[in-house]
DNA sequence: ATTCTTAATTATGAATTCAAAATTGTTTAA
DNA sequence: TTAAACAATTTTGAATTCATAATTAAGAAT
């Protein structure tokens, strides 16, 4: 694989797990398949080496389970399992925003507005992918205020799971307008500084928003 | 490296991050040092391969952080950061307790009884090797019977970085008995269905005792 | 002696090779 | 025809090799 002409290149292990993840989460590799070595290293014209280690990275991430001498295969995630997950985001994101509404800075409250500002235009504009980026960048700043690296973490890499099981959900406008109307609540209250309010809006808006809400 | 005689064995690589985790919690490899992979190589009688795989890993764990083209160097992971850790794990244990208390089964009770059970024996016997593998595996039940297996693993996850800050409190004796009656408390709110009070004990047993009631 | 240049050494990133395990395919026996 | 035994092939896990970048050491010029 050549690597681009401009300096500070990535290494290779990290370029490859990108592309996994990519073709993990658009279902080029579906949940339960096989991974052949074989195959990927000639689709993308590199040695094992490199991409034995980022198939490792993505088993720490849980995006791939490791069957011992019998190879990689993306995980599978069942409909329980979605559950199970929204309710360890919830139950952390719950905390965070508890948090946030209790000491963040009023800069720090004036970024999250302005997000949520940009938000409601998404919204407005019917920008579906624009707003779950701001979505997403929302609920990630919340975490940042918090100030809790490894919650942030652990939220982060149980999202990417999520993404495993994305599909359907984004075409669902319905929820597109109600997860707005949450933000907006949950906004609300961190600003009042109501932080179990925060708190117990947030809990629901994920636990009933499920991957729309993500 | 010889592998050990029994069957399902572990992957080197897994094997060599546990190693690594170690080094680096007991400040053998110190925070912002860089990491010699010759050295390590003839330490653990390996070959790069198994130990660059586990180098990568720990990365994606935040342990390490790796420098292009400069190796890798041992991630600052401070006093502060364990306490985080430990936020995040009574959160979740605290939840996982709760469930128990209200769902588990009368003979998912008696495990978690004869567990502790157990526990009080090595207390008294003053075998801390035991009483801390006791203390692990009914921290680990009670997630086991809550059935939430995202849960679990991060908890799991978490654990393992703390492992090795562990060492030193080992030897603190009152700690000991004081997360012992934290258990008793614990396991008599699970007993009598009282899932508010233990998720209450099971956090302020994690927040307090810290390190010691890993 | 200090700085600059260049050669030698070492470390990193990645490809290749190799041994052992798992799988597949083929042959033989009932 | 089916099942068991065994050989061939494929795949995994890990060691080794190789090219290049980075670092160190050595030598020349000021």
């Amino acid at each position: 694989m050549k690597n681009n002409q401009f300096l500070a290149t990535r290494p290779l292990y990290i370029e490859v797990a990108d592309l996994l993840r990519e073709k993990i989460f658009n279902h080029e590799l579906s949940p339960g398949s096989w991974i052949d070595e074989q195959q990927l290293t000639q689709l993308f014209g590199i040695s094992r080496t490199p991409l034995r280690e980022a198939i490792k990275v993505l088993a720490s991430e849980g995006l791939i389970t490791m069957k011992i001498r019998r190879g990689a295969y993306v995980t599978e995630v069942d409909i329980t399992e979605i559950g199970q997950i929204f309710e360890v985001i919830a139950l952390l994101e719950g905390q965070g925003v508890k948090k946030v509404a209790q000491h963040a800075t009023d800069q720090e409250l004036e970024i999250l507005d302005s997000i949520h500002l940009k938000l409601e235009k998404a919204a407005a504009d019917r920008d579906i992918d624009k707003f779950f980026e701001l979505n997403q960048e929302f609920h990630d700043k919340v975490q940042e205020i918090g100030g809790n690296r490894w919650m942030r973490k652990v939220i982060s890499d149980l999202r990417q799971v999520l993404k495993l099981q994305r599909r359907n959900s984004l075409t669902k406008m319905g929820r597109l307008e109600q997860s707005l109307k949450e933000h907006r609540q949950i906004l609300s209250a961190i600003i009042s500084r109501k932080g179990d309010l925060a708190q117990e809006l947030m809990i629901n808006h994920l636990k009933q928003g499920h991957v729309a809400a993500i």
